[in-house]
DNA sequence: CATTGCCTGAGT
DNA sequence: ACTCAGAG
């Protein structure tokens, strides 16, 4: 809830939560979430990454070196930027820049090969890029991260050169060890748990961390002389700076050990923490103290606040016509007065403003209980080609879906070698145009030869123990034919992607099914009910075992016929197998099998139902009227959505 | 100021 | 199946 108290423009109020009271409960309690006022979180990340990459790779250190997709320079490592060199320079000034500069190509797939290489001619008619030694090397850094901070929680992989870390266990932990005092409540505290903490006791800042100062700082180069000997003086500085110890610790491992300098910025959460990330690049990590906050945040652009950046940024910049975090923040305490703001701005309205507040409300903090952040595993996984000289026929689509699914092949390989069961759902094939000839050529297209507004195509995706380039083309060519159907001339394909989506783990439940397929099932999901040939209840039989103990013999017509769905005589319900079934067997017997299982299920379902029905009543009376809270209905609206939704009332 | 090649998740 | 938004 927007706090309604908050009228005018009470400047104290602004941050009132900078410096807020400690208690022993604070520090005992372990749970707290985004809320804890001993939250710590940094985000680090790789400088230069994949300039850096290159250099150990090639076992370069301090020369100017960059990286080039093509002919464009997608990396430029700090030697280089000393020459004023920067992304958007075109190569050829880069060398007038700088002649001893080192050209690195970031890898390529060529076609028929199944790995990519650093090959002497490349042809962007013919390669695409690779960038998987820079995500093997990222997976590196992240390994070191788990193994060096075991208690500390990899919050996100925000990219593939910075992650986030909480900090506030280990923290919590190191700081209950250095001052033991502080988990013992004092018997005279006259609060109890809610007594608040006695001051810090004095250390130092150390060396490791720069700091944001308080007092903006005229010559920003230098920290001043009242900076460098303040001490931490609340008991969240002490644990900011217990982080960015163990933070510089992992850092120096990662570039002895690594080749890998990174830069990290430590903070209450997230955003400020990657807002400081940057305060002093390369290879240096600096602390935002609560009491910082306001002078660093307040002159900054708020649109470089993460997820304001684009559109809802924008829409925000416009409505109260403002730049500045400053502006922003005094501009919505005015409007927050008004009660009709928040249901009108929906959940961004909150989280907007709790950002200008500096604190932090995870998205997910909306949501009653989860506590899951994102998973930190890819769910997808893409490649992806844009053509210079678009596929003009049919018949070139092939050539470029055995590069991509040569590279996937690679991807998938990669991750199963971690996350062995790993299976994608469903693959996915993408023929986009570009921008201007797309609609003149869906107009001339559906004109002359049908070809419909279907620019993508996905089909489920074979569960196979080997995922090879074969396997994977073989699935992607069919999407293409089905894309492109029998279009012969006319077609004008500039970007080709082919992916996988829904990547997961076979949990039990899909074991179980591909098991059962497979021979391999336990029987747990034969069922009593179906009374027939329950003996040799052993927990593993084969396929053929199962087939002779259900002895359900099928007719080899019906087998013929492939029956793939039933009706159930008491509901009239109709069932059929899924897709993700289909896809795992074309063989009559073992789809009837399968179809079998789901009756015994459903039978057990009413079966269930039934016991349920002469149980209730008794439960109604017995049981205490626990009040079950109802399904949260509120439809959850993206941000741009409840933006759009408030700019749009009047 | 921008390119290209990703990646995720929501919504329709 | 497709679009949009967002970050890097």
């Amino acid at each position: 809830m927007i706090p309604t108290h908050r009228k005018g423009k009470g400047k104290a109020q602004d941050f009132d939560d900078l410096d807020p009271v400690i208690t022993y409960r604070h520090i005992l309690q372990n749970n707290l979430g985004t809320r804890d006022p001993l939250r710590v979180v940094a985000l680090c990340d790789s400088d230069a990454f994949y300039a850096a990459c290159e250099m150990v790779r090639l076992g370069v250190t301090d020369k100017p070196l960059i990286v080039l997709q093509w002919e464009g320079i997608i990396a430029v490592n700090y030697p280089a930027r000393k020459f004023g060199i920067t992304r958007f320079h075109k190569l050829k000034d880069a060398k007038e820049r700088c002649p001893e500069l080192m050209i690195v190509h970031v890898a390529t797939y060529k076609e028929g090969e199944a790995e990519p290489g650093y090959w002497d001619k490349i042809d962007s008619r013919t390669h695409k890029v690779s960038l998987d030694y820079y995500r093997r090397e990222s997976a590196k850094v992240l390994a070191m991260f788990k193994e060096r901070l075991p208690d500390a929680e990899i919050a996100e992989k925000a990219s593939i050169d910075e992650a986030f870390i909480d900090f506030t266990k280990p923290v919590r932990q190191a700081l209950l060890h250095k001052y033991p005092f502080l988990s013992q409540i004092p018997p005279d505290a006259p609060d109890g748990a809610d007594t608040p903490l006695p001051p810090p006791p004095l250390s130092n800042w150390g060396t490791n961390s720069h700091l944001v100062p308080i007092i903006p700082n005229a010559d920003s180069e230098t920290t001043s002389e009242e900076e460098l000997q303040s001490t931490p003086s609340t008991w969240h500085d002490v644990a900011l700076q217990l982080a960015a110890e163990m933070m510089h610790k992992v850092r120096v491992d990662i570039a002895t050990k690594l080749g890998y300098t990174t830069s990290a910025g430590i903070a209450r959460n997230k955003f400020l923490a990657k807002l400081c990330a940057s305060y002093r690049k390369p290879y240096s990590q600096t602390i935002l103290r609560n009491q910082a906050i306001p002078s660093y945040l307040k002159p900054l652009e708020f649109q470089k606040i993460r997820f304001l950046g684009g559109k809802l940024g924008e829409a925000l910049a416009k409505e109260y016509d403002v730049s500045t975090v400053a502006d922003l923040l005094y501009a919505s305490i005015d409007y927050s007065a008004a009660e009709e703001l928040q249901t009108k701005f929906g959940e961004s309205a909150l989280w907007v403003y709790e950002i200008l507040r500096y604190a932090e409300i995870s998205l997910n903090d909306f949501q009653p209980d989860s506590l899951r952040e994102k998973s930190p595993f890819n769910k997808s996984m893409l490649a992806a080609k844009a053509l210079h000289k678009p596929i003009t026929k049919a018949a070139d689509g092939p050539h470029w879906i055995r590069v991509l699914a040569a590279e996937l092949a690679l991807r998938l390989n990669d991750a199963r070698r971690e996350r062995p069961n790993l299976w994608p759902k469903t693959l996915v094939l993408h023929a986009g145009h570009g921008k201007i000839v797309v609609f003149l050529l869906s107009l001339v297209l559906s004109l002359l030869v049908g070809y419909g507004t279907a620019r993508s195509k996905q089909a489920p995706f074979p569960f196979a123990q080997e995922v090879t380039v074969d396997v994977i083309a073989a699935a992607g060519n069919k999407l293409w034919k089905e894309l492109v159907g029998n279009v012969t001339g006319h077609i004008k394909v500039t970007n080709i992607s082919l992916g996988f989506t829904g990547i997961e783990t076979t949990d039990a439940s899909q074991q179980s099914i591909a098991g059962f397929l497979a021979g391999t099932s336990t029987v747990t999901g034969v069922k009593r009910r179906s009374g027939e040939g329950e003996n040799g209840s052993s927990p593993k039989r084969s396929h053929r075992d199962t087939q002779r103990a259900r002895s359900r013999p099928l007719s080899p017509t019906s087998a013929g016929q492939n029956v793939t769905s039933f009706a159930c005589s008491e509901c009239h319900k109709t069932f059929s197998l899924s897709p993700k079934i289909l896809s795992l067997t074309s063989d009559a017997r073992e789809r009837s099998q399968a179809l079998d299982a789901m009756k015994d299920e459903h039978s057990d379902f009413h079966f269930a139902q039934s016991v349920a029905r002469e149980v209730e009543p008794v439960v109604k009376r017995v049981g205490s009227s626990k009040k079950v809270e109802p399904a949260k209905t509120e439809k959850k609206e993206s941000t741009l959505k409840g933006i759009e939704k408030f700019f749009n009332r009047t």
